[in-house]
This record gives C-alpha cells, sequence and structure tokens, in this order.
DNA sequence: AAATTATGGTTTCAAGTGAAACCATTTGCA
DNA sequence: TGCAAATGGTTTCACTTGAAACCATAATTT
C-alpha cells in the first residue's frame, strides 16, 4: 500500500521561506518602482556602487556581489546609465571592462533609499525579540554564507 | 553635507532571505524539473490536493492554499490535466467551479516527490542546531503568519 | 423575472528572465 | 610572434510571468 502520507506545505520550510522572501521583496519592489521608477535589481546595483566607491567597480564584479546573473547586471546598468544614474567610463589597460561609479543623481537616489530600507528592515525586526533577531542572523549565516 | 552611509546589502535583511530563499528553490526547482518534469508551482498544486483529498478542491481553493495567483494555477493545471497527473470535473451546481483530484499518476508523483521534499528540509535543517530550529520557526510564524 | 454585479477561470499582451550565441579584447602558450 | 583559449559584456531567442481584459455562470437587486 502506497505511502500518501501529504507533505503540509505550510510547514514545509522551503516553501514558509519562498513566501516570506517574496511578500517582503514585492512590497519593497513594487514601493521603488511606484516612487523612483527603480527596479530591485537596479537599486542593488546602485547599492554596492555605492558601499563600494573609489573602488572602480566593473559590470561583472558587481555581478559578483549582488548575486546577480551578468545579463542582469548588463540590462540594470543599461537603464540606470541612460537616465545618468550611473556614469560608464572604460577602464585603462583594459577596454573589455567598464569602470561604473555613481552620479551626483545616483547618489541622490541612494541617500533617499538607503534610510528608506533600513525602515523596512527595522519594521521587519520590529516583530522579532532580542533573542529572535540573534538566532536569525546565525541562522542566515549558517544557511546561506558568504 | 547628504548623508552617504552605504547600505551593506550583504547584511541587509530582505537580501539575505532572498538569496537564502532562491538557492533553494532554485536547487529544488531544478531537481523537480529534470527528474519529472514538473514545476515548483505543478508540485504545490499537487502537494495541497493530495492534503486536501476529498474536499473536492477548486483551482480557486488551490490558489488561496498556495498563495500563488489565479493565472499560475490555471496554467499549472492545464499541464497537470494534459498530463493526466490530475482529473478536472465540474462542481455540482455551479458550473464554474471546478472540482480537482489527484489521478492515480498524480499520487504516484506525489508519493516519490514528497519524501524527496522532506529530504530537502531535512539536509537544510541538519545545519542548525536544535535550538536554531525551534526560533526559526517561532520567526517565521511571526514574520509569515497563516 | 430582468438587469446588475460578482465570481471562477482562461486568454491576451507586455514586460522580465536565463541560456546560449555572440563580439571585442586580452591572456596563455607553442 | 602568432594562435588558441579565456574573459567582459551585450544581444538574441524562447520561455515565464502578472495585469488586465475577457467569457461564462451565479448571486443580488429591483
Amino acid at each position: 500500500m502506497p505511502d500518501h502520507t501529504p507533505l503540509e506545505l505550510e510547514r514545509f520550510l522551503p516553501y514558509r521561506l519562498s513566501i516570506l522572501s517574496n511578500r517582503v521583496s514585492q512590497a519593497i519592489a513594487r514601493e521603488y518602482q511606484d516612487r523612483f521608477d527603480l527596479s530591485m535589481t537596479e537599486w542593488r546595483v546602485i547599492a554596492v556602487l555605492a558601499r563600494f566607491d573609489g573602488h572602480g567597480l566593473s559590470a561583472r564584479d558587481v555581478a559578483e556581489r549582488t548575486e546577480m546573473d551578468k545579463v542582469a547586471v548588463s540590462r540594470a546598468l543599461a537603464r540606470l546609465v541612460a537616465a545618468k544614474r550611473v556614469v560608464r567610463r572604460i577602464h585603462d589597460g583594459d577596454k573589455r571592462r567598464s569602470v561604473l561609479l555613481l552620479s551626483a543623481k545616483g547618489w541622490k537616489i541612494h541617500d533617499v533609499v538607503a534610510p528608506l530600507a533600513r525602515v523596512h528592515e527595522r519594521e521587519m525586526l520590529a516583530l522579532l525579540d532580542v533573542e529572535e533577531r540573534k538566532v536569525l542572523t546565525r541562522i542566515l549565516d549558517k544557511l546561506a554564507p558568504l
């Protein structure tokens, strides 16, 4: 007799994770889209360019730092450059490589969105107590290192 | 002077959550695809139909239970019915509503995939200690209730 | 009962996505 | 030095996806 023991989706970890992550990302993405005409991937690009300002990051570096594939990054950059939020130069001595910098416009977006992002994070953390927050960080370190 | 305090993406909670969730989902989805020609959404449909067997679920019910939108469910069902993994009848007394049931074929898939899913979950949990597991559940209950 | 509104479900359309092909340049090596 | 392989980046193609329009049926209002 076959084992029909059903999987309880709503207690299944990968499922719950994906629900949570989708809800959070959706909410944030929608806000960035509406208020700044900025996609999630574009925002991530801006965030790393801000963080590693002065390092002269290339598109490849950005892809690595954001865990997005290079096609996504290429497209996000195309839009950001077109909107003059990012300046693209060419690397001295390697004409394949681009050197990416936030423009003044890009910094302005960053300076508004970054605090906003932190608010979102705080709202989320506000639902947890101190211990839960600590353990959550530890869990993420273990499950998705780097 | 503007505040350029950069957002550290790799410590930003929504970002980390999305990375983790994507990695896990991707790995699982790929396996189901390769081994059973089954998409993630199709698997979720099968899982709820198995779980609520005998309840005569409609497509709408499935959408609710899986937190997927009705378009996704409609398409998943179309494929599942075409593959004879799900049987679709029409509700007595409401000709709009469908009544969905797993076929023998559908049950067979379920009986193989459900244990496999549990293995995936266990592998994940194996990286955590007992306390972390308990707290993780609590965190998910708080952040993504229902 | 006729007319309006709501509901279950599918289709359509536009946008987003990844894989693979591609181009230019650079690196490694015979 | 010259030629094959590798690398940074963009484009193409086929597929997925969500929003809105849509169709049929049911429920509600008058």
